[in-house]
DNA sequence: CTGAAAGCGCTTACAG
DNA sequence: CTGAAAGCGCTTACAG
């Protein structure tokens, strides 16, 4: 069981611990033959570097990170979490840039970000998809110059990446109709809210709850609300009123608070329920009053954690990762909620 | 922002490297007035240790670790979350030890195993308390010999410790009754079983059940089931023969199969529901099949990498932490059983 | 392409 | 009680 260490190679093949050194970690300046050597002896001893050590020695990694501007409630959690990550590991030279997107609408400022950060050399990239995909062939210009690209959030439908860390949407889907049986009553109806069908994740949302919620004719219809608050309360109001067999909504987005609110002006408290996403401090009075009786919770916090760590796992061990981390949901109730805000 | 380092500290002071080292990390060998010097210039210039660098030189942590023998699905768990974190933390030199206690109901290996761990020199230790309680004095004896003692998953009610980490039993029972509300109709009466009244994190779970399941006229009874499987068969048998008005079950200890096996074995899967205590595999057929609605799960793997957390981190840093870490219950449902189960 | 040497920031025997 | 020196296992400029 004793360690081994690049000492060890370095005599068991009579080269220089620079060499090994250098042939480990990729680095240029080691022929073929010596490096494919290297590895294989490195292989058969089972080395295994040495993080600490590395820690110590080697140059500050440098992670670049790609987020929209708007939705600081959403997209500063994963911030939250990378900065959390990094706090953690202090002391083992890590640090983040970030590049903010403000139009989500266009790929430029994308596309300026990932080029800003092929040029500063940074060691691996985090990027949060918004509406737009078109600068995928941009990720792939990234990995052709070796430097990995973690996806966070959502999925991107191209574009080579090491890997892409998001929630589970169909199992958020699911659990919201496990959930919506419970407190709906069987002669009353219930409609579900999504932002955008082309987001995957928000028609996976649907197709997880619809597969769940067995009672299908009981489902109204699934409304898409752009994300625009001013939508949702419209549709709700309209719904309200030209459906009074309502009995419950699931909104499948962070849009939740204007279907609250409207449902509370027009006293409908005790008839339409709601199955919320996404946390924020004003669900709580919503939460209190019993219109929400439930939220689906992805832990933003936690998506960007791993991003970030499996970056830092991949560019120092060179682990291949899963392709695709999905964080499980949970179930947040009235009486857990403000556990969940810290 | 530069790195403040033990040779800032020694040059402002014109001291050795060496003895501002130990008086920073409380060896011996440093008069009081020098280490009282060193540990305010240390402060005033916001010095921090680099763990990186300190565990690349520092003698191996041990840390001794103290746990029932039985129940394997549980403190196993527990053993299985420190073993995470010390894999995690291969290279920092941290190690474990194990003592094993096999009779819950006498406090003699208790005892032989802090006066082992005593003897070892460990830097620090974890316990597991269970039924009797009679060597808290011990516990004691380990906290004047500078030992920091960590109490896992439940309360010791006496004995000096660093921290406690467990499960938020009060907050376990509200969800609990939160659910139960809604799958149990207003006709209905329900049950709680716990293991036993004398152990705090039951009787907490009752509490938090009660206060929260409003409809108190509509509870039967407390029943103790001494966390023995046969017990609980039976007052689960003699209940739905007594009591047809039963509709529900909140199993608050993980004593929930035999109490499923006996609704399943008298056909009330339509009349009676379980509202289950932590997961095991056994008990995916009983959800599969209706009888368990839903689950409190308290991450017991999490609360072991808790505790070892927090240990290592005040031998490094001498950081008080929070003498209580409760974990925040999860609710598990059908269709998200099995990413509980890894 | 290869290697000798310095250095990362600590701790720890050992000598004084 | 105090300090000089070696060492933990790596990486990295630099020289050859």
């Amino acid at each position: 069981m004793k360690k081994v260490t690049v000492k060890d190679i370095a005599e068991e093949l009579n080269v220089s611990i620079s060499t090994v050194s250098k042939a480990l970690s990729g680095k240029s300046g080691v022929s073929e033959e010596m490096r494919s050597n290297i590895l294989k002896t490195a292989k058969k001893l089972g080395y295994h570097v040495n993080r600490v050590a590395q820690g110590l020695s080697r140059k500050t990694i440098k992670i670049g990170v790609i987020m929209p501007k708007v939705w600081n409630e959403f997209y500063g959690a994963f911030k939250k979490g990378i900065e959390i990550y990094l706090k953690d590991m202090v002391d083992f030279n890590i640090e983040a840039r970030y590049k903010y997107v403000s139009n989500l609408y266009t790929c430029d400022e994308y596309i300026e970000a990932i080029n800003y950060f092929l040029k500063e050399n940074m060691n691996g990239i985090i990027l949060c998809p918004s509406y737009n995909n078109s600068y995928c062939k941009y990720v792939d210009s990234l990995n052709e110059n070796n430097i990995p690209v973690v996806i966070l959030g959502s999925d991107l439908p191209c574009g080579k990446r090491l890997c892409c860390v998001r929630e589970d949407s169909i199992l958020a889907g699911k659990m919201a109709a496990e959930v919506m049986k419970w407190i709906i009553p069987k002669n009353k109806k219930i409609a579900v809210f999504i932002g955008n069908k082309d987001m995957s994740d928000h028609s996976e949302k649907v197709n997880g709850f619809m597969n769940e919620y067995a009672r299908l004719d009981e489902v109204i219809g699934v409304y898409e609300t752009q994300d625009d608050p001013d939508v949702a309360y419209h549709i709700t109001n309209k719904l309200i009123f030209d459906r009074p067999e309502l009995g419950g909504i699931y909104v499948a987005t962070g849009n939740s608070l204007s279907v609250c609110k409207c449902i509370e002006e027009n006293n409908m408290n005790d008839n339409v329920n709601i199955i919320a996403t996404d946390i924020f401090l004003e669900l709580e009075k919503y939460v209190i009053d019993n219109i929400v009786k439930g939220i689906i919770f992805q832990d933003p916090i936690l998506q960007g954690e791993l991003a970030i760590k499996t970056l830092y796992k991949y560019l120092v061990f060179k682990d291949y990762c899963e392709p695709n981390i999905l964080i499980r949901p949970q179930l947040i109730l009235k009486n857990n909620f403000s556990l969940y805000l810290d």
